[in-house]
Parts: C-alpha cells; sequence; structure tokens
DNA sequence: CTCCAGGTTCTGC
DNA sequence: GCAGAACATGGA
C-alpha cells in the first residue's frame, strides 16, 4: 500500500495483539486497523513478514516497535509460558500476540470502565469520553478522537454512560502523568499499594493498568474467566480470587501476565473452555 | 421483562 | 477476614 512504512517483524500476530482484549480502543477495516495512540492515529496492517504502517502526524518505526513491544524476546516469553499441555493450547491459539505499552492513564481510565461491564460496553465508554472531551483527528477521510488528557466533571463523565463509574474516572481523570511515571521506579507490589488506593481500582485493575500499560510483566489480572479457568484446570475448582493469583504468581512466576493474556483470550474464543458455572 | 457484563465497595457476620 | 448485595447502563 501506498505511502507505509515498513518493519520486518518476526514473532508477531498484529491481529492477535488488537483482538486478544488487552486494549479497547481500535477499529477493524478487512485487514486494515486504526488505533488511536496519544494525539496520533495509526493505520496498521501485517503482510509477509512485515508491519506496515502509518499515521496522522508521522511517526517513526522506534514508536511503533516499543508500543507493540517488538523489543522483547519473545523464545524468553514462550519458553518461561509453555508450562503445560493446557498452556502450550493457548499459546498456539494466539502466537504472536505482544503484551502492548498502552497510555498509562488512559489505560487506567478504560479499565474503570470495565468494572461489571461487557467488553464492547467498556469500548462504548472509552469512545464516548474520547468524542465529548478528546481533540478531533481526522485522517484517512475519517474522524477520530484522542483520548482526552483533561476529563469534565463526575456529572460530564456520567453523560458518557458510564454509571455508577462515574466519579471513580472523573477523579483518576485528574491524575497527572507525574503520578504514573513514579509508579515506573516502584517495584511491583509498591505500584500496586498505590493503585489500589485509589478510588474504584483494586487488585484487578490494578494489574491491567501495571501489566497493559507500565510493563510489570509479573502482573495476573484475575477477571471472572481466569478465575474460572485456573480454578478448573489448575485448582479444585472453586478457588476463590486471592489464591487464583497466589497460584498464578508461584506457577508462571515473571511473565504470568504474558500467560493471563493467553489464558483469556483461550477462554473467550477458542470454544474448548466453555463455561460450566458462574 | 429478566439476565448479564475483563469489579469494587459496603455491609453484616 | 469472608460471602452477598448494591451499583448504572445497554444489549440479548
Amino acid at each position: 500500500m501506498q505511502g507505509m512504512q515498513r518493519i520486518a517483524v518476526s514473532d508477531f500476530s498484529l491481529k492477535h495483539t488488537l483482538e486478544c482484549g488487552q486494549v479497547f480502543r481500535f477499529d477493524k477495516a478487512g485487514e486494515l486497523y486504526y488505533l488511536v495512540a496519544g494525539d496520533d492515529v495509526l493505520k496498521l496492517r501485517q503482510a509477509d513478514g512485515f508491519l506496515e504502517f502509518s499515521s496522522s502526524s508521522g511517526v517513526g518505526a522506534g514508536f511503533v516497535k516499543g508500543l507493540f513491544r517488538l523489543d522483547e524476546d519473545y523464545s524468553c516469553v514462550l519458553g518461561s509460558v509453555s508450562r503445560d499441555s493446557l498452556m502450550r493450547s493457548a499459546v498456539l491459539h494466539s502466537m504472536g500476540l505482544r503484551i502492548m505499552r498502552q497510555e498509562p492513564r488512559e489505560c487506567l481510565l478504560t479499565y474503570l470502565c470495565s468494572a461489571n461491564m461487557s467488553v464492547p460496553g467498556v469500548k462504548r465508554m472509552a469512545d464516548g469520553l474520547a468524542r465529548k472531551f478528546g481533540r478531533r483527528i481526522a485522517f484517512d477521510g475519517m474522524e477520530f478522537f484522542s483520548f482526552p488528557v483533561r476529563i469534565g466533571s463526575a456529572r460530564e463523565v456520567r453523560g458518557c454512560g458510564t454509571g455508577f463509574r462515574a466519579e471513580r474516572i472523573a477523579e483518576a481523570g485528574s491524575l497527572g502523568k507525574g503520578f504514573f511515571s513514579r509508579l515506573r521506579g516502584l517495584c511491583y507490589v509498591d505500584a500496586k499499594e498505590k493503585l489500589m488506593l485509589l478510588n474504584g481500582v483494586g487488585d484487578k485493575i490494578a494489574d491491567c493498568c501495571l501489566l497493559y500499560s507500565l510493563g510489570f510483566l509479573e502482573a495476573f489480572p484475575v477477571d471472572r474467566w481466569i478465575r474460572r479457568v485456573v480454578a478448573a484446570n489448575y485448582l479444585d475448582g472453586t478457588a476463590n480470587e486471592r489464591s487464583v493469583r497466589d497460584f498464578a504468581a508461584s506457577y508462571f512466576g515473571g511473565y504470568a501476565g504474558y500467560a493471563q493474556q493467553f489464558l483469556y483470550h483461550y477462554a473467550r474464543t477458542s470454544g474448548r473452555l466453555n463455561p460450566v458455572s458462574r
């Protein structure tokens, strides 16, 4: 395609990386994906061993490599995560999935939207926030909206259909870059503790922010899918959330976050781990 | 109309 | 500490 830069990639799947559930605000158009990153819209496609991209303001390959964690040794990930037959199946199901480096503030606010809400519902809320408070970006004959740096009052946030989450979102929306950059300097346990001081941020949302945006690959977000899958396959089937987290930390170790993402996507899309209860 | 959704918090033991 | 209920909203 004309005007697109190319990055030679191996051990990478754009499709699995975007569609595994870690990120909500992207749009698919045939083979093309559109992704708003900061004030930039990325258009992406993968073909013949290359990741092709162009953008509204001309970011370089370095930015894209960082965003998709292409600088990571994938064989280390696979070696660490492939501990048993279930995990090997999950990995084969979405080989090339990489944990992205999302914007921390956007990631946190988006996952605040995810409380007791479906995946399409989360995207609807996040898109609504961007449309209402973000900057309009025209690109490729379409319009996009950056994720807002300033969110309005809880009342205005509620107007985006966020329901009981509105106050939490408005509060977290006032956090500046400094808050998140300080988290980067902490160890996993301390960073998680800081996040959980925020209204509406429990274990799961804290782990999502730590894993998907701040690079803490040991974070293992336990949602209702992960809890069910881990309980049924590794524990006695009646495990509580705490025991699932403890198991993951000891069984998967430093790359637990990758294990979680492979399992989550496998559980939701393979049809081979059908819900039994809950 | 009822049930449910990548949870968290509050309440009552 | 640990179960259960409440919490807004939109889609099935």
